[in-house]
Parts: structure tokens; sequence; C-alpha cells
DNA sequence: TTGTACGCGTTATCAG
DNA sequence: CTGATAACGCGTACAA
């Protein structure tokens, strides 16, 4: 194949300039006669070129593009993150580039690495395992960050936040307000903060209605469909008398959903079941869950904004802070 | 910050030898000395360099990454995939990047131009609106192209194929086997590939079974649960009898299965629905959805070893086309 | 307004 | 086995 790459040099024999008048129409640069102008487009044209990328880099030491680590590619929340990310960027003229931190150290740091090689503008992160200090040090090193669900402190203006714990808390506290005592929770993952802060609102709302906390109650799955149906199983056989299930996220409780029905237990009438995220699907299930509203497409959007800001060095003026919302269907009876 | 990069040329300087000599040992050349290498790397770590990716990648004309264009960021099918397929490249030390291309030809058009100026060593895609031509020509202008669920002759062994007009086929003959022949069908953007091809498929069903196509009976949607809803509702406002329905997807079944009950009807007793690409959820239906498994993961597998395969242009000795297979769950009932 | 010449950080070629 | 030095393709002070 006739693989000549045609180059700036090409086009500037053609149109009969130097390189430099080629570079500038290419960067439109205020003062270029338009007759030059013109001549070199149409050179451009004819020869069907495109700049090279790496070469634009290199010289100018930006890249035009701007990283998003998420945790995982797949699953409703991050893939409604990644589409609202994607949206404006390409919007505003910039490219998104996509890595898994898989939700381990190793994983988190090569992602991390590989956006800064590509000199990624600016770096939007969902990190379960970097270190504050690690993230602070690549915001310094040149490529700024953006944080989702998760505050340090230097980077103040630089998180998106919104409150797992207090999430958690309003989602148990309705179940204690629909007069549920015995409660179960089924986390994700605890080496994940959300997993971690949803137990912790789990346990304030327990605490401020003095309802004791039981160990046995609560169980660790995976954020996910099946995991959440094992970890209903397993609290089933250990036969502690429970009449209401908070689930660290809809996933989960879907999957509980069917253990439970296996086990002849329907919900609401025999237990209750409220999920966290809110995934659309909610809407549709039968009976209707009850979730906590997170806005996902709000988060992304907010996001990539501050990314940009970021880069044009401006100030943005916008909430950081996003509600999650209790959204009432009927997988919650009151006893 | 100090943000003084540090170069090759730095190292060389620290260990007193030749630019030359320190991009060996970085590339690990084979006629190096022992001794040389050591102090090389010695002064690396020292010096904390990391090599500059834009100019390894300028200078050798290879990127070490590979493209992935799929419709869309979120949705189980395309996370699915590219899960899979970002696992598999970085295991073997290729960085994925992803792009979107929104169904829509500009969008797909950017899409592959960016990956192609990123000089990615191959390119995996998933496209709707590109015209073979085009994909042919990037395909020979230097970045191979794998094909998802797409057949160009030119290409064929370049093509990961599922045939979507075959599993519609089979989904809609499961129906008429059942005893139904006013079988509804609700499509996705007949302007996407697949959709076209499911619809084709259920056509060719009834056509073997002499059962007439009524227009009146399939209906364009989006793919999306709430637009399947909004179908079956508007199929359901037509009042023609229907004692089945195929869904173009499972998202879709999902809003329809809610507006045949919001209708009255219940799934199957009333009326038999059957869904394709079988998401995980199904299984937590109620009732369970029958569904066509498309083995997403085994895509995304293939597609990225054929790619890696393509890289090293090496021949590879795989099949390249994955069976969708009918799922027989509780929402299609014999009458 | 336009052209010259050098720099960006690496790799590749070719002597030595 | 190692060291100069020329690419790689483009941006940009500086000069004209």
């Amino acid at each position: 194949m006739n693989n000549k790459k045609v180059t700036i040099k090409d086009v500037a024999a053609r149109a009969k300039v130097s390189r430099a008048s080629v570079s500038r129409v290419l960067n439109d640069y205020p003062g270029v006669k338009p007759e030059l102008r013109e001549r070199v487009n149409q050179a451009m044209d004819e020869l069907g070129f495109a700049p090279n990328y790496f070469s634009q880099a290199l010289a100018k030491g930006r890249s035009q593009s701007v990283g998003l680590m998420v945790r995982s590619l797949g699953g409703f929340f991050f893939g409604s993150i990644m589409c609202e990310v994607e949206e404006v960027l390409t919007k505003a003229g910039y490219q998104c580039m996509v890595t898994s931190g898989h939700g381990t150290y190793e994983s988190e740091r090569a992602a991390m690495e590989f956006m800064v090689s590509r000199q990624c503008d600016a770096i939007i992160v969902y990190s379960d395992c970097l270190s504050d200090e690690e993230i602070i040090k690549i915001n310094q090193a040149g490529s700024p960050v953006v944080l989702i669900s998760r505050f340090i402190q230097e980077l103040d203006s630089q998180c998106i936040r919104f409150d797992d714990t207090s999430g958690a808390y309003q989602a148990t506290k309705h179940l204690i307000a629909n007069g549920h005592s015995d409660i179960a929770t089924i986390t994700g993952p605890l080496s994940n903060q959300d997993a971690r802060d949803r137990l912790t609102g789990y346990r304030k709302a327990l605490e401020e209605f003095a309802i004791p906390y039981r160990p046995e109650l609560v169980l660790e799955s995976n954020f996910q469909v099946p995991g959440g149906k094992l970890a209903t199983e397993k609290l089933l056989a250990a036969k502690h008398h429970f009449s209401a299930v908070f689930y660290g996220n809809d996933e989960m409780a879907i999957g509980g959903i069917q253990a439970l029905n296996h086990a002849g237990l329907s919900v609401p009438e025999d237990v209750s079941v409220i999920g966290f995220e809110d995934v659309p699907l909610n809407e549709f299930l039968k009976p209707k869950m009850s979730s906590m509203r997170i806005p996902v497409a709000s988060i992304g959007n907010l996001a990539a904004k501050r990314a940009l800001s970021l880069i044009a060095q401006e100030e943005l003026d916008l909430a950081l802070e996003v509600d999650v919302q209790l959204m009432e269907r009927e997988s919650v009876k009151t006893i």
C-alpha cells in the first residue's frame, strides 16, 4: 500500500511556502494572508494531509485528551458515568481515554501511569486503592486530577462528591421508619471505600435509633447480581430473623430478591428490600424496587466540566456535591 | 513544581554513556555489556526516569496500544465486550483505548480518525455506519481492523461473527413451535445493522412456516428499556391481536413486559415474550425471561486475540464465529 | 507577513 | 560493543 505518510513538508512544497507557514494555518494563527492560507488549505486537501498526532503532542506538550479511570468498564454505574463524560468531552473537542482500575492497587497504578505517560491534559479518577499522596503527586506533576466520589482536602475543588454514608443512613432510616428493626445488610467488597461508607451509614442509622448492631446480620459480597443472591442464601441459612435488608447496590438486591423468593419469601410481604444507586431497571422490576438514587449523569457531567475548567485554568463556579435521594417504590412494607 | 522532566539525555550524562546506549538498554537490545547495562539502569532509577511515550511512538511508529470502538459506553452488551477486550489486551502488554461511535456516521468517523491518528497498532470496531470501503481503507492504511458482528469479504479473517439473523430466526421459530402465529416484534433502530438482521430472521421464520408477515405487528424502537415499554404500549393501543412478541433485545423486552402488565396482561399466560442477547439479569426476572444468548465474553476475547495476532503478523487458528443459543426459561407459553 | 533554524525525546543507521 | 548523528513530524522564537 502507498503508505507514504504525507507530512507538513510535502504540503509546504506543494503550496510553495515554508513549513512554518503550513503550521500556522494548521493552528490558525492570526496574521496569515488569506491568499496564502487558501493555497495551503488546498494543498492539504489535495494531498489528504492529516497532522501527526505524536509530533504535535511532542512539540507542544499537550495531548488534547483527558483520561478517565473507572473501577470497571461494565455495569450500570460506571457505564453511565463514562457515557456522560465522553459526551461533554467530545463536545469540547477533547478525546476521552478510558481505562479500568479493576479495584486493585496494581491495576489502578498502571492505569494512572498510562494516562500520565500519554500526557492527558487532565485525568478523571474513581480510585479505591491509590493513596492520597499518590494522587496529589500526579496532580502536581502536570496532569490535573478530578476525583469522583472521594475527598482529598488538598484537592478540595477537584472532588466531585456524593455522600455514600448519608445515603446509606437514609436508606436504613427509611426501613426503620417503616417499623423494621431486624435489618440485615449485604455490602460490597469492604476493600472499596464506597462499600465501607455505605456500611457506616447503616450503622449510624441503627445507632441513632438505639438498635443494636448485630454482626451476624451483615454480609460482605461483591456488588454483583449473583453475589447478592449467594449472600442472601447464606443469610437465610443462618436462620437469624430479619424483616428487611439493605443492599449495598441494586445489582445485589436483584439477586437477593430471587434468593428470597426461592426460599418462599415474598417481597415486600415477608421481607422488605431497599437497594442503592437506583438503576433504571428498578422501575421495571416486580415489585418495583425502592432505592437511593445517585445522579450518575450529573456526576459524569460535573467531572468532565471540572476537568475542562482545570485545563483552561479557569475557576468553575459549580457545586461539586450531588445529593442522593430516596426513591420510594414498592419493595418496602410498613410493619 | 520541579517539572524538569528527566530525559534519556540526563540518564546518559549520569551514566557517562551515549544516548544511544541508554536507548539500547531501554529496549533491551541483545548485545550490551552487562556492566554498562547495570550502570544505565542505576542511573535511571536514581533519576526516576520514565520514557516519553510520544517520542517513542514518533520514532518507531508504533503505539503499543489498540483501539476499541463500540456503539455505546453504557449497557450490558458493550460493557461486557469492553471488559473482556481490555483484560486480554492489558495482559498482553497493550493498552486499550475505548471510543464511542454513538451509532452515527459522524461520530464513528471521528472515533476512527482519532484511533488512526494515535497510530493504534490495531483497531477493534463495532460499526453501524461506516462503509465497507472506508473500513478497508483504514485497514490498509496501517491499522489492522478487527470487525465485530459484521462481515466484509475482503477482511474475511478479521471478522468476529455471530449470526443475528439466525438467532432471530431461532427465537421466532421457538415461538412458532409453541403454537404462536400472531407474533409481534419490536426492533432496534433499523439504521443499525444488527436490528435489521434480527428483523430479517424474524421474517424468515414466519415465511418458512407460511405465516403472513404483518407490518402492523412490527414496531421500531431504540434497544432501551423505556423504548421497549413505549413501543409495546403503542402496539397494545393498536388493538391488533398477538399472542407473543419477539423483542430485538432484552432491555426492550423488560420494558415491554412492564407495559404488558400495566395493561393487565400477564407473561406468559396472556402473551409470550422472548428477548435477545441474554443479559445475566434474565435469570432474575419474574418470570425468568427466555432469550437468545450471545456469548459476549467470547466475542471480546476473540476480537482481542485476533487483534494481537494481527499485530504480531501471525496466523491465528481460531474459529471466528460464535453461536447464539436459545435459553429457554419461563416467558414463553405453549398454546 | 513569511521564512530560517532549532528544539521536543527517542530510535535507527552507520562508523569505529 | 559503543558512540556520533541523522531521522521522526511538528511548533515556534527569531530574523528578515
